[in-house]
DNA sequence: GCACTTATTATGAGTACTTCACAATAAGGT
DNA sequence: ACCTTATTGTGAAGTACTCATAATAAGTGC
């Protein structure tokens, strides 16, 4: 597959070594994009059985510094990857179910990225500006439509 | 101090019993905006040394479910919380020393509320945006001037 | 193609942050 | 003041991730 050559000369180009457990990451992030380090391990793994958690968490890392995979961090949830980098996308994450959507910032540019600063505060230079959504999805508003689950459980 | 009566009502207007534990956590998150969990407990132990870190992470995730804290998460870093609840502001975090600044939107309104979807999405309803800045504070960029800091290392 | 250098991965242990189960305590209504 | 039950303290456990070091293998030069 040609994919595999395009992973290759990306890795090349950051002088990195290509290696089959990189490889095997960079295609078990393509295929399930906004996922933990524990469910990339489980994809590669169908390609790489003796592929470790470790090299897991090491690849990751260290691709996410190249800016080859992008990481984000929602509340209450082990870090997730995608491949999509270079773009400007931000996330919806579902509060309830905790599904994964990548939106595109409505403002249509990088959204707020000259922020306003309080008088006594010292303004710092904003390289990114990430955008986390929260809400609900369709399927759970539905389910909560439902007459005996309509309660909210308050302690 | 007319502090403690303000948290006292707003813990009874939850339902919540007004507690010294509480009442310290809270003192401790207004007077050090911004600080993780084991911050808090070294504040509020000042004014109640018998207070144990476990209540402190019962205490915060209650009360930010009460909407009575914000907890954030910036990357790489424990749970933050904070006082400043109820408008909407966001966070720019120094990805070099990691202080954290309060900023306001630029747009003058709720960033984003209105995402994108692509077409093949589902579209959820959402209900917060939260906007994390990451940038270099001025004091790190100063440092980063000096001539033998100048190279980013880079493996 | 073969040896060599050194990046990369595997192994095993360890850490940071947070949560859980349950007993002890104390807030607030009667 | 008593009683009910929310709240806190105690001690242990869990998740996600990192570290130190030895084994392996990618890519270079011969």
């Amino acid at each position: 597959m040609a994919e595999q050559e395009a992973w290759a000369s990306a890795l090349h180009s950051h002088g990195r070594r290509v290696t089959k457990q990189r490889l095997a990451v960079l295609a078990a992030v393509q295929h399930n994009p906004h996922s933990p380090a524990e469910g990339i391990l489980a994809a590669a793994r169908k390609d790489l059985p003796e592929l470790t958690a470790q090299s897991v968490y090491v690849v990751l890392s260290d691709l996410t510094d190249l800016q080859m995979l992008r990481r984000f961090e929602p509340p209450h949830s082990p870090a997730l990857y995608e491949t999509r980098v270079g773009d400007n996308h931000h996330h919806a994450v579902c509060i309830s179910c905790g599904r994964v959507e990548d939106v595109d910032c409505a403002v249509g540019h990088a959204p707020c990225l000259t922020p306003h600063w309080d008088e006594d505060s010292k303004p710092m230079t904003i390289q990114i500006a990430d955008v986390l959504y929260q809400g609900i999805c369709q399927d759970c508003q539905a389910k909560q439509q439902l007459p005996t689950q309509t309660q909210v459980t308050t302690k």
